[in-house]
DNA sequence: CTTGAACTTCGTATGTCATACGGAGATGAT
DNA sequence: ATCATCTCCGTATGACATACGAAGTTCAAG
């Protein structure tokens, strides 16, 4: 099967910088790479929804249609940001202790998603085989094979702390994003969303998460109920599991 | 401060069902709560891109404009969306063994991702106070009240749990949505991607990567490699992770 | 009973978006 | 020298959210 009887694979092939070959026409005034730089600015400066094919042509100074000369719809131009970004995060060099190898990895996608939040809102449909990403992955698959997990284990493992790190910067990437965007200061911010937790956690029927949560607000040097919300601590109980359980299994892991 | 200064406790308001009351005008043909329904009917057959107010208006018989007498704006109906479909999510009943009970409300969460995939794409901006939201958080906290652990690393548990299923559901649902949309066999899709595979993963560059992946295919019984994808796995070791985490403490956990 | 404030309904208009189509001109292989 | 192939891009299409204001409806107050 070629790329050409098959959508995937042009995109696929257009990610990995395999573009055929241009012999005939005159020379390209682009290149994909510059842009995807200039929407990866703007989309940076103003949010993924100022990405317009129109706002981007114009940045560009050619005209919209030109784009579609090189990237066959938009989904695959944000597909090319995508990978792009995550190609910004440095991979910790292999050290020998593999859980801070992993805690570190997990601080440099976290550090990632919050450097670039409209990366958490691209959907990708199909598999995730950009660069890139790959790269990330074998890096934690290095970092994981010095633990004695099998194979399918450790690609599981691997996945599943980018599962956490994914949903922890989406479900906490609200609220940072209202402290960037907003006009208002943080203290007015945080004024506000004091008042709407007052109006709505009835201590009645969520005694609970009003006692977690005020104890939460009080530990946080600024008060902030928001502002950590359980990434180092969940990582750690992660990383802890995976101890245990490559220990239990007589891996070869020490400590 | 009031509902009034504040535009972020007006959709609150909203999705608490506090709507002040109606006494002038004329009574109101459509329910807030028929108007969810039906759009998130239409986002369960079509996507979440098919619900634009004018599709959801003529499906309820009035004009497009209509709809915004009942809701300030679209986000605000997404946010109504989200919240009514996590109240469907049966929480599962309280039992003796915490770790079972978070092991099942991971997975009526995942399975809830899994029905709607929709109410992944919803990004939510200020915290998450809305009223099924808070039950589900409330439900976990419980559960965790039996480990012994304090109270701010009870809600951080709680978040990292649901940090995870998020990412899970949403690294996978890319997938799975492929297949449901498709017109392709999933035989078909399943060679696709394999070939997208082959095409992509040089052994020299991604050896790990590339073992990994051909142990995770053969385990699965349909040689499919992207179906389980760790999920059950990763959700275990954090379990047995937060479990070490509350013993170590003293925590009043019995095994 | 009348009046008018407060409410619902919704047609029209505005400005945005992705992208299909096709023409004009440039380039290099033959 | 020809012409297939490429780049560039103006124009057009059909979607989208939603601002605005007019028209009609209901009830409370005078």
């Amino acid at each position: 099967m070629t790329a050409r009887d098959n959508p995937d694979l042009v995109r696929l092939d257009l990610i990995w910088g395999r573009t055929p070959r241009r012999a005939r026409g005159p020379r390209p005034s682009l290149t994909l790479e510059r842009i995807t730089d200039v929407a990866i600015e703007l989309a940076d400066a103003s949010g993924l929804e100022a990405v317009s094919m129109k706002r981007l042509a114009e940045r560009l100074q050619v005209g919209t249609m030109t784009l579609y000369t090189y990237v066959p719809d938009k989904a695959t131009l944000l597909a090319l940001m995508l990978d792009r970004a995550v190609g910004e995060a440095a991979l910790p060099e292999a050290v020998e202790d593999w859980r801070e190898q992993l805690r570190q990895s997990a601080e440099v996608l976290l550090a990632l998603y919050r450097r670039h939040p409209w990366a958490m809102q691209i959907d990708i449909e199909g598999p995730p085989l950009a660069p890139n990403q790959l790269r990330y992955l074998e890096s934690l698959l290095q970092a994981l094979s010095k633990t004695g997990l099998g194979r399918k284990e450790m690609l599981d493992t691997a996945l599943s702390l980018t599962y956490f790190v994914l949903g922890a910067a989406k479900t906490t990437s609200g609220l940072l994003d209202a402290e960037r965007t907003s006009s208002l200061s943080h203290e007015e911010i945080r004024e506000r969303r004091a008042e709407a937790v007052r109006r709505v956690l009835d201590p009645a029927e969520f005694p609970l998460a009003r006692e977690a949560m005020a104890a939460s607000a009080d530990g946080s040097p600024s008060g902030g109920l928001w502002d950590s919300l359980g990434f180092a601590f969940g990582l750690d109980r992660f990383i802890d599991g995976i101890a245990a359980y490559a220990e239990a299994r007589g891996g070869g892991a020490k400590a």
